[in-house]
DNA sequence: TGCAAATATAAGCATATGCTAATATACTAA
DNA sequence: TTAGTATATTAGCATATGCTTATATTTGCA
């Protein structure tokens, strides 16, 4: 597969979004998986409308997809973006972030959705 | 040399400061090489006070280092920085910045100094 | 049907950001 | 020393951003 070239300004919308705290700690967390809103909040401890406005600007950019299962919302890493490999590359570079997930299973605050 | 992970709260800086047009272009312009202010400013269009407001942002976080010739203070990448890995990574991935430079060149405006 | 849980959306507000205009500083050369 | 060039800094302003509070929507379940 050869190197494509991203139009810079495209990039740099990439990194604009992926340079808050929040929204990285977010795609770190569905790096390789998927969470679901209520997992957000409780893992980042902020508030609900607060998780759910930094899912829409990733989800406007195509960088997450969201998948309804019942009443629940899940996310995950869209990687079909045309700046997929430039997320992937930084999402290399953070803490792993699958501690906090495990300490929600441990919490038995995980969810799981069978549909 | 091994893998390093660096604070997520680092990385989302490096980030926000890369996640603007103007900025990655001149990190584009420098990416091999260095450039006095007048040489950004010509490239981007832009006012001198803006071009400067964006590299003491640069500087500030270190990705940038600026040493003074004459009367130029030329600019390039701090490869020493924490994050250069990162910052490599997304360089690697915006179009060529170096056409830019050559049409300064071809117009007699870069600036040459060998102090 | 009706209520509770999960999520989204909208309005309001405080802070951050990026630009311009004006001015200050540093260096060069006459 | 004086003028000119390159750069930095400051203040002011308009817009963008991220949070909270309140409310709407969708789904599951009794």
């Amino acid at each position: 597969m050869g190197k494509t070239v991203i139009e810079l300004e495209k990039v740099a919308q990439v990194l604009k979004l992926l340079g808050d705290k929040t929204r990285l700690t977010i795609m770190g967390l569905i790096k390789d998986g998927e969470c679901c809103v209520c997992e957000f909040v409780e893992v980042l401890q902020m508030s609900q409308p607060s998780i759910s406005q930094h899912l829409r600007k990733l989800r406007d950019a195509g960088l997450v997809k969201e998948q309804r299962r019942g009443q629940w919302i899940f996310y995950s890493v869209n990687t079909n973006h045309p700046s997929y490999l430039i997320v992937q590359q930084v999402l290399e570079q953070i803490p792993d972030q699958k501690e906090k997930l495990q300490a929600l299973e441990e919490a038995g605050l995980r969810i799981q959705c069978d549909m």
